[in-house]
DNA sequence: TTATGCCTGGAAGGCGTTTTCCAGGTATAA
DNA sequence: TTATACCTGGAAAACGCCTTCCAGGCATAA
């Protein structure tokens, strides 16, 4: 429609040079307020955008995040990535999609590939890292060299990068917490894949209200699975094939919980009268689940528009005066200081314990396991 | 890491200028094989990427598609996206996200804002649009203009913009042709919402289905639902209040069906014992829930894949000889050609019927409903 | 009064491509 | 042989913005 405007009209509408409109708009000191105001006044009345493609070429900041996620398909992502858009949509950025396939979540080699294309591109300045798994390490690289990168939970082990993430070990501790309340003793869990921290930390605070009850966690009872549904349904297919079978099991992931419904369905049992069972993620499914699932719930929504916002916060915090580029070529990040402190760097959201129809006492406790 | 190469390092090493390397990098003719190649060759060796910034500033191809995507909750979503990414990750395309919220999905005009955000940018010269539902208006008229999009099913009506969707119509057909050749006589739809073609397009499957077995279809089995698990079990909860209870359900979505399933729990049905169940989609998890969901596949996956490389196809088809430029501003791509017209411009991939444990022959035909 | 320094803002070069315009070379026709 | 056309590829001007360098104006200090 209207032809693009372009900083030098805004210049010749506020009666000044090119070079002036720039500075306000990167915020540079060396303009007078009065004609900073003028100039804003301008480009708001002309609705003046000015070009991302235009101000990456010359080096200034990319209004360009790059986000990357595991396959899609867990069922997570979704949920997160509303926030995280909700929250773009708001501000002149941008998202740029770097999804890794199923191949390359195999082989480990190829996720460096996806970010060698993220910087080969050059196109985005900054990164947005949800469940980054293996590739945490060369994040952790980038990071250091003062790529700004927030990641959203799990990473191999913890790093500097900052990151939001829900209490996984207060969940897990909810979640047990509760079964021992209603009078289990004896608590299956079976684990997300320990190659994820998240795992290790649900793990732990499973161990730890254990322990408060006075129960030495049984290792047989814990078992690590995948995160799937078929991967729950084979784990709690062993569970519930002990000696001595658990009257409850806490599931690292609510689609691992489905799993466990098929089993015990398999073996003839009814959930929740003769096994609870307990998810972990509170996916919008579980609400719908016969019977409903009780589940931890993470806040997903929340924890991307928190990444966001953070990951905007350190975009836009002072830079260094004198020649501190902000975007363009790798070598000037290392010039960046490395973030504004006053901001928290590590995000712990509280993840709740949501109580459905899925858990109830142990009414089988008595009752010997079939042979 | 290495200093970004350019096109001017590729014209030195080749001992040409500039402006051939950019000629062979765009297929324009007027360039000897042999130089090509060789130039070609050396592209090869240097691993050279040109960058996308510079030249869509330079009013040459962007590479950036957009993906309009409803509200990312929708549980069909992550699986086309899937299919998109992988295609995208072997081309030098990235992808744009924009995602409708909540709030826009609700006020219509807000819909115009997401587009005319995509427009203003300019950073995207291509679409591809994901379910755009009330949007459709918008990209019709983008489309005339010459902008390239793509859409995967669901417009308000036929347009002329090129399309990738399931046979609705004949995926319907075969679920209720299905539940008909079990037995059942009474057999309700629960439909998508109505503002959505493909709601139509079910439903006359399941018309036809019931008319070729000398059925009239009873207005008083055809609710229209919302998609929703909610809606499904208040749609299902009012067919089975019903005096005359159908002795089976097609739902038009399995999130629907799952919200069906909890209904005829609430009613003490036993599914597929009293009441047989058939969804649409088979998204995931349909294959977990119990009984596992008998449901019409739409190939999401596929359709995922095929959206992007039609679009694709459109990008790199033929440009107009002389001054066809291909993006920039909007007024140019009036001198586009419609599109290649080999290209199939309407795919409709088949949606098939994947048989689970939901359904079976009508037993409770002669059982009176109860009171 | 002159010298010194700070504040403001202008001019111009550059980022990596694309594109237009044009020149030289070769092949074909007259 | 000369003229015409075509083929190949170079030079330079954009694209819209950022940044370095610099100049003029004014205030302060000597």
């Amino acid at each position: 429609m209207a032809e693009k405007i372009t900083i030098r009209d805004i210049a010749r509408f506020a009666g000044v040079s090119k070079a002036t409109v720039s500075r306000v708009l990167n915020q540079k000191p060396d303009v007078d307020p009065d004609t900073r105001e003028r100039i804003l006044r301008i480009m708001e009345e002309q609705a003046f955008l000015p070009s991302i493609t235009a101000s990456s070429l010359a080096g200034g900041r990319s209004r360009l995040i790059g986000v990357l996620i595991p396959s899609l398909t867990w069922p997570l992502i979704p949920e997160i990535m509303r926030g995280v858009s909700e929250m773009v949509i708001q501000t002149p950025y941008e998202l740029l999609l770097y999804s890794i396939t199923h191949e390359q979540d195999r082989n480990e080699k190829d996720q460096g590939d996806v970010i060698n294309r993220i910087l080969a591109t050059q196109l985005a300045a900054s990164l947005l890292a949800v469940f980054p798994g293996q590739s945490a390490r060369y994040l952790t690289r980038l990071h250091e060299q003062g790529f700004p990168i927030v990641m959203i939970d799990d990473q191999v082990k913890p790093t500097s990068i900052p990151w939001v993430s829900a209490d996984n070990r207060r969940g897990g501790y909810a979640a047990t917490r509760y079964l021992l309340q209603l009078g289990h003793r004896r608590i299956a869990h079976i684990q997300g894949p320990l190659k994820y921290l998240v795992s290790h930390e649900r793990y732990q605070g499973y161990c730890e209200a254990l322990s408060e009850a006075g129960i030495t966690p049984d290792p047989t009872l814990v078992i690590e699975g995948d995160f799937m549904p078929s991967g729950g349904r084979a784990c709690a297919g062993k569970l519930l094939a002990l000696e001595d079978r658990p009257t409850a099991i806490f599931a690292a992931s609510d689609q691992m919980a489905y799993g466990a419904l098929e089993a015990a369905e398999e073996y003839g049992l009814r959930v929740p009268e003769d096994l609870s069972l307990i998810g972990f993620d509170d996916i919008p499914l579980s609400a719908h689940t016969r019977p409903a699932l009780t589940s931890v719930r993470q806040p997903f929504y929340e924890m991307g528009q928190r990444a966001i916002a953070l990951l905007l916060s350190l975009l836009e915090s002072p830079r260094p005066p004198g020649n501190g580029r902000y975007p363009g070529s790798l070598q000037t990040y290392a010039f960046l200081p490395p973030v504004k402190q006053s901001e928290p760097i590590r995000l712990q959201l509280a993840a709740d314990l949501v109580v459905r129809a899925s858990c109830s006492t142990p009414q089988a406790l008595s009752v010997p396991a079939p042979e």
